[in-house]
RNA sequence: UGGGGUGUAGCCAAGGGGUAAGGCACGGGUCUUUGACUCCCGCAUUCGUAGGUUCAAAUCCUGCCACCCCAGCCA
């Protein structure tokens, strides 16, 4: 947790004082998605903001679907969203709610206001009201706003009925046709439409807007505090007129904030489901989506999600995060709990030339050095093994210390081994290198004390397994695909995504599960495929790589 | 030319009259059986801008500028 509060504290400790609006009270949040998308990394801010809240003061905090809009919603979503959240460790006991439980009463509501004269129908299509709407300096029109409270309180209950054909009649709340809050000029709260509800069917034909509704759940769930992103500030002039105008005891409050942004990706839902549609991604859960889905396959930590928002802040601006920090959060907390193994992904022979050709050896390798708890495991070791191709060169750069001949490494745990020379094909290639090792190095550690540089990572080819490696880089080439005059499409990454067959993995790797996260030594943070990963077929999602300061000059 | 917001380093972000926290990124060094990690050092004479008040201003006042949101019977 931060240590400095952020604004949204910093009122709510004021109202929490003698005399303040909330003294005495329960803090009480609410996480409100619209079961029409997947969650994504933006949607975890709000998350944490409304549970992290609720959690603080010793609160609580609702999940509750707001499904005021049966043509966008689905009930496919919901089970997702749950699943989700509580991947990210968020707990809403048994405050699961539908926007949709509270139709009847919102509709009581909405006869009170039309009672009292704040409320009338009204007969005007979309396209008139449209044109009727004004501007800047002219006020919007009604012809229908002074129309006698009996008869709207007629015509409501008859828009209930079915009397009347979609988009023929709305029921606007009488405010102020000239404001210069558009969303005050006699804004729509009811409306017509008889496509059938995920939940209800047509148990109804007219469903409640948002600016509507949303106060109504907040007050009726005793909820303290409405948090919700910044384009809503416009609308608080209303939400206040709501529940103020209406019979409920509590009177919520609410309090924006900017929403996130990330560098190299997109977050809006329509965006996002176009890479989905024209198949430049996988789904909604492939590993370079910013969904929760996507990162969690990527291999992404609820707790890694958890730390980058809490280090974000909160705050008004409107904000874009670099990648990198996302990253770094990553590798902060995989560095500490992920074990670590050896993966060689683009293999070449190595030949310890004096070593028994018939003799394996084993060797106990600490799973991660980060934990002390973290115990062993063992590795086999014979005369041939994989290493990387980039671990070698015939002609060393400048400052390259790996092998290359006449040069001594360390195998990682096992022994020192000096470079003799090396194979190649016709083409160049090099086929295979060849090294003897110090057979008064067992461990790794030199009898005489001499310094070796390098330590490389390996793998026995009497014992390595197969593995497929889904390399994932980020999405997009440019840091803002999101800008409205670009094209975010032009900017996919076409090498976002490399598979790499035939890499070689330690053994021990055969008895890990969908899921499992490790790290690669001195290669990345890899996570097994919840979706492709079989003990027959073992395939590994690059969540990171390491950070690496090599530079060749 | 309306209403609502926001401007502190490349990116986040504290600080709200007493002389610019912290993190990421970046650069250098240290340590190292991971060129990772750790640790250390460096990185805003200045807070959108111009004035004003004050012994003292990122903080208070005034003007200006830039950017974001709003004219769905979406949320």
């Amino acid at each position: 947790m931060a240590e400095n509060k952020h604004f949204i504290h910093e009122i709510i400790d004021e109202e929490l004082k003698e005399g303040g609006r909330c003294y005495g009270k329960k803090v009480h949040t609410r996480f409100p998605p619209e079961p029409n998308g997947y969650l994504h990394i933006g949607h975890a801010k709000a998350l944490e903001i409304d549970f992290g809240t609720a959690e603080l003061y010793g609160g609580l905090c609702n999940l509750r679907m707001d499904d005021t809009n049966p043509t966008k919603e689905d009930e496919e979503y919901v089970e997702a969203i749950k699943e989700d959240i509580k991947w990210l460790g968020h707990d809403w006991g048994d405050r699961f709610f539908y926007a949709s439980e509270y139709f009847e009463q919102m509709y009581g509501f909405a006869v009170e206001l039309i009672e009292k004269g704040l409320a009338y129908v009204c007969e005007l299509t979309p396209e008139q009201m449209k044109e009727m709407r004004g501007d800047i300096n002219t006020p919007a029109q009604s012809p229908f706003r002074d129309r006698p409270i009996e008869e709207s309180l007629d015509l409501f209950k008859r828009m209930r009925a079915g009397e009347f054909e979609d988009g023929s009649m709305t029921l606007r709340a009488k405010i102020d046709l000239a404001s210069g809050n558009f969303n005050m000029r006699d804004p729509v709260i009811y409306r017509i439409n008889r496509l059938p509800h995920h939940r209800l069917g047509t148990t109804w034909c007219i469903y409640p807007m948002y600016d509507f509704a949303h106060p109504i759940e907040d007050a009726l769930e005793g909820i303290t505090h409405s948090l919700c992103s910044l384009e809503f500030e416009n609308h608080r002039p209303l939400y206040d007129w709501v529940v103020n105008n209406i019979s409920v005891e509590t009177k919520p409050r609410q309090i924006e904030f900017a929403r996130l942004g990330i560098t190299h990706t997109v977050l809006s839902k329509r965006k996002l489901r176009n890479l989905v549609e024209t198949g430049l991604v996988s789904g909604w859960d492939d590993p370079r989506m910013p969904t929760l889905c996507g990162l969690r396959r990527r291999g992404y930590t609820p707790n890694s999600i958890r730390e980058f928002h809490a280090r974000n802040g909160v705050s008004k601006v409107n904000a874009v995060v670099d990648f990198a920090f996302l990253e770094y959060c990553l590798r902060e907390d995989l560095n500490k709990t992920a074990n670590r193994a050896m993966a060689v992904i683009n293999p070449v022979k190595l030949v310890i030339d004096n070593y028994p050709e018939d003799m394996t050896e084993e060797f106990e390798v600490e799973n991660n050095p980060e934990d002390p708890n973290g115990g062993t495991r063992t590795v086999s070791f014979s005369r041939e093994l994989w290493i990387d191709k980039e671990d070698f060169m015939e002609e060393p750069a400048k400052k390259y210390f790996r092998l290359y001949p006449g040069n001594e490494v360390r195998l990682k745990s096992a022994y020192v081994i000096k470079c003799v020379g090396c194979d190649k094909d016709e083409n160049g290639n090099v086929t295979c290198v060849h090294a003897t090792y110090d057979t008064e190095s067992r461990g790794g550690n030199t009898a005489d004390g001499r310094k070796i540089k390098a330590t490389i990572h390996w793998v026995d080819q009497k014992t390595a397994l197969d593995a497929e490696i889904r390399l994932y880089d980020r999405l997009f080439t440019v840091e803002a695909p999101d800008l409205a005059d670009v094209n975010y499409l032009d900017f996919v990454n076409p090498d976002s995504l490399t598979v790499v067959q035939g890499a070689k993995v330690e053994a021990s790797l055969a008895n890990c599960k969908p899921e499992d996260r490790f790290q690669f030594l001195r290669v990345g943070y890899f996570c097994a495929d919840n979706k492709d990963f079989t003990p027959d077929h073992l395939v590994f999602n690059r969540a990171v790589s390491l950070k690496d300061s090599y530079k060749p000059e």
